[in-house]
RNA sequence: GGAAGAAUGGCAGAGUUGGUUUAUUGCACCGGUCUUGAAAACCGGCGUACCUGAAAGGGUACCUGGGGUUCGAAUCCCUAUUCUUCCGCCA
């Protein structure tokens, strides 16, 4: 959610930033309708206050004049008071309509891209940050796709899942599940190893924290839904991560705050089928390792990048051909200031995969949150969130079984054998 | 699931016969004295948000959320949520 201020005192940078995500005029004229609502709101708290302010006054003589035992002199003053009380409500109301009203419109806003976020409309306008400089190696002839890899060394299986749940929901078997658990202590044990204090957060979350990160009201459909309990099954680990610190005060020298966690993510992903489907390219349950980090806004920039480097490092060291874009506008999260995507190619499948999903959030989500910082200044403000995947499971082991598959086998990156026990599948 | 109790400012913790408590006090934090330096001690400051003002300052709201009684509520009533304890069930 943006604050009021901004959209007040950097309308020029918000309106640039709104076209780069091709929203169109109506959405633009919201920017001066929130101010105008606000200058409003202003006007009406004067009244209320000065309003407010005279009762007090009044009340506190009533309560002396009891005293001094002049009740007749009290009780026109009560009804003087009295007379006071419709304006007060009149007001009080509207004040709140106008709040609320507020708060609606600045919650259908998306966050204000950063001035490096690139126009277009389409992925195919994403900028590539840093390309695959190298040769992307061949396969041998009778290579397949993961889907087939899976069914000839029993790796996993989603028939077994539609007969437990539906479809989307794999069960991973075997060598196949050894391997998602190497590849999960792996990416916490690099994590930890750079720093993010390992949680195992719920997997369950309230609306307050689904709202908190964003995901209410705008993904509401994304989100598995428990009515009886008003819970949602949640998406990704940044929501429950996050929401630790929300309606929080830290001190500035706690920052930056650098968590991760692995958790199973949930997402509906309702109304995409058809081929990008297929296999593991996207199911509706998926493990992944997930870094948030709290930071002092003028360090945030700084710490994206830090994080592009992490997760880069783990792609390297598990030796898959990647790319790394910046989204345009018209790609980019809701949520999001400036996003990285990461990409790894899919030897059998001939086409680029996204892995990772790293983000600035700036204040957008902090404000939502109430996550707040004591300055040096000692003032209070609102810190910055960032997360990043670290990584996405399945596609990251659809693409290691096709891309390290040979005549005899599938080799498992070096890194990965002192946590599966196996050098080969 | 049943019963009882509780929810106060960054934390701890007073205050519940309604009106100089719009919040005692301690810790933490900031400034100062002392000291070679630090600690201790002492002195002073210190909640949050919003409105108003050039500033100094002034005002309003907030004692879990929502509603009510009253001229006036942290304090009384209703309601929701959460927590604690006991009982029941259970890994």
């Amino acid at each position: 959610m943006l604050e009021v201020s901004i959209i007040r005192n950097q309308k020029d940078r918000v309106v640039e930033g709104f076209q780069k995500r091709n929203l169109n005029d109506a959405a633009i004229a919201e920017l001066d309708n929130i101010i105008a609502l606000d200058d409003e709101r202003k006007s009406v708290q004067t009244s209320l206050d000065s309003i407010l302010a005279e009762g007090n006054a009044l009340s506190k003589e009533i309560g002396e004049l009891f005293k001094s035992g002049k009740q007749a002199e009290a009780a026109e003053l009560k009804e003087k008071v009295a007379s006071l009380k419709e304006t007060t409500k009149e007001l009080e109301n509207r004040h709140k309509e106008i709040k609320d009203q507020i708060e609606e419109k600045l919650l259908s806003l998306p966050n204000v891209p950063h001035t490096s976020v690139p126009k277009g409309k389409t992925p195919e306008e994403n900028e590539v940050f840093k390309a695959w400089d190298k040769e992307i190696p061949q396969l041998h002839a009778n290579a397949l796709a993961h889907w087939d890899l899976a069914e000839k060394y029993d790796l996993f299986s989603l028939p077994l899942g539609v007969q437990l749940t539906g479809s989307g929901f794999p069960v991973y078997k075997g060598k196949g599940a050894k391997l998602q658990r190497a590849l999960i202590s792996f990416f916490l044990d690099e994590a930890t190893n750079a720093g993010f204090q390992e949680i195992i957060p719920p997997l369950l979350v309230n609306r307050h924290s689904a709202r908190g990160t964003g995901q209410l009201p705008d993904k509401e459909g994304q989100m598995y839904y428990c009515e009886k309990d008003d819970l949602y099954l949640i998406p990704t680990a940044e929501v429950p991560v996050t929401n630790l610190y929300r309606d929080a005060l830290v001190s500035v020298d706690e920052l930056p705050i650098k968590m991760t966690a692995y958790t199973p993510c949930f997402r509906r992903e309702a109304g995409s089928y058809g081929a990008d489907v297929k296999g593991l390219n996207r199911v509706h349950q998926f493990d992944k390792v997930e870094v948030v980090v709290i930071e002092h806004p003028e360090k945030s920039y700084d710490t994206l990048m830090t994080m592009v480097d992490h997760v880069e490092g783990l792609l390297k060291k598990l030796e898959l051909p990647y790319r790394i874009l910046r989204l345009c506008g018209g790609d980019m999260g809701f949520n999001s200031a400036l996003t990285f995507d990461f990409e790894v190619f899919s030897m059998a499948q001939k086409k680029w995969l996204e892995v990772s999903s790293v983000s600035n959030f700036e204040s957008f989500q902090a404000n939502r949150m109430v996550l707040r910082f004591k300055d040096t200044d000692g003032k209070n403000k609102l810190a910055h969130t960032l997360n990043g995947s670290a990584l996405a499971l399945a596609r990251i082991v659809a693409s290691l079984l096709e891309n390290n598959q040979t005549e005899d086998g599938i080799v498992i990156p070096e890194v990965l054998r002192r946590y599966t026990g196996f050098e080969k599948i």
